[in-house]
DNA sequence: GCGACTTTGTGCGAGCGTTCACAAGCGGAT
DNA sequence: ATCCGCTTGTGAACGCTCGCACAAAGTCGC
């Protein structure tokens, strides 16, 4: 996605953790959290597989890829996993986010305590709406959107959280890329064009319950109970 | 964990569309809405899968899987797609939703657009917190968390979203479950534990920031510039 | 010191998802 | 009516992911 391709495998190398097993971690991180805020010192692949939800297989093998390793016949420090998979995503430091658009749902991040809780810090809200602008919110004073080259550079943000309308997640979109941000997460329901060498992730409630929605109609089918509304599906799948 | 593998295979064929397609329709269906919107009649799998940021070839693929065909040469018509698509997610029924925790987050969730839009409406309002019942919110008043019960049975509510602190969460999901409620949206940031058939979703802001830390963290090593901060830490992660 | 027990780390096969590449099919021009 | 160009639908190959099963390695009890 980022580079040219004829180093599939060596990036894979470089690299090392697969993109699954990323996506894991922070689960793996929140269980040891709270392991450890329960004072418990050591824990087995066994029991952490069971408080994060996977197999305990699938957990040793991806704690083994960021190379922190346990102890045989005992399990693993949890402090010293904690600092491990802490060190391997990279909170270890502190990272600036700028949250553009303080609607509805800026106003309920800006006052999230999770992003705080872990390495992230606020360091810009911006909107475009003037009547917005000036509003204290979360210890901060919200920008116009013009600003936001100065306040990115100001505070050294490398990560923009975009919850505007959608209409708008575009540009804004773009003027992050333009002032260095490489790293977006979007809560705008639209699809955003990016430059290779930025990551965007997207958190879309309205496609989670459709997905939803999806399993709910198709256990209502299975249980022989049609819904009030016609279920008609003529098969004939012809593969 | 609840998934030992008995029935996973035969699920994944009874209904024929794999899960990864089903995680992609809802994203073909906005941009063929978006499409509908600007009168478009047709759209080929090129044009419909730049507007869906996937490779075209995955978009026929998973457009096959529920039998809705194009036609060569010309497209996909727009109306009958967006028809076949809605149908196969279960979408031409109203789907009627619980949301459970009416902090900050679920005053945005509950004056949130895109609930509304596509076949779901939020039927009951529900916390725990005695201050909070009563409150008009989205057209409804908040109910005690006691009432769920009766809320759920009288309006068929088949999905709940828990938008809760953390430590309720899972209190809530079992009663949910024991409501009836199948399918379940959970935004608190924790592992629920459900029984077989029900399905749980989870969206969880602070893990997609840590992922994306990853990458910028990974991104940063690979400039050859490493980060002012990268051999300290602060051992003390309060809270 | 030694044996038994516990738990990690991993090789391996199976299944799923993605992409390429191309034949089949359809509409429109001539 | 026929041919040409365009687009769909899909067979096949490849890589990623998962889970099993087991050897390696460490601890605990005596």
């Amino acid at each position: 996605m980022t580079d040219q391709g004829d180093a599939a495998p060596e990036r894979a190398r470089s690299r090392g953790i697969p993109d699954a097993t990323v996506a894991r971690l922070p689960v793996y991180l929140r269980a040891l959290h709270t392991l450890a805020d329960l004072g418990q010192a050591t824990v087995s692949s066994e029991e952490l597989a069971t408080s994060a939800g996977v197999n305990s297989a699938k957990l040793r093998k991806d704690l083994s890829h960021l190379g922190s390793y346990g102890t045989r016949g005992v399990g693993y420090d949890v402090a010293l996993l904690v600092d491990s998979i802490s060190r391997a995503l990279g909170l270890n430091q502190r990272w600036a986010v700028a949250l553009i658009g303080v609607g509805n749902l800026g106003h309920a991040l800006a006052g999230y305590g999770g992003f705080a809780s872990r390495g992230f810090r606020i360091a810009a809200l911006l909107d475009a709406d003037p009547h917005r602008v000036g509003e204290r919110l979360a210890g901060l004073t919200v920008r116009h959107i013009d600003e936001l080259d100065r306040e990115v550079a100001e505070h050294g943000v490398s990560i923009g959280v975009i919850a505007t309308p959608a209409p708008a997640a575009q540009e804004v979109c773009d003027r992050l890329v333009a002032a260095g941000v490489t790293s977006i997460l979007n809560f705008a329901p639209c699809v955003l064009a990016v430059p290779d060498g930025v990551d965007v992730r997207k958190v879309d409630l309205s496609i989670e319950l459709q997905i939803l929605s999806f399993h709910e109609h198709r256990k209502a089918a299975l249980t022989g109970l049609p819904v009030p509304t016609e279920d008609e599906y003529d098969g004939a799948v012809g593969s």
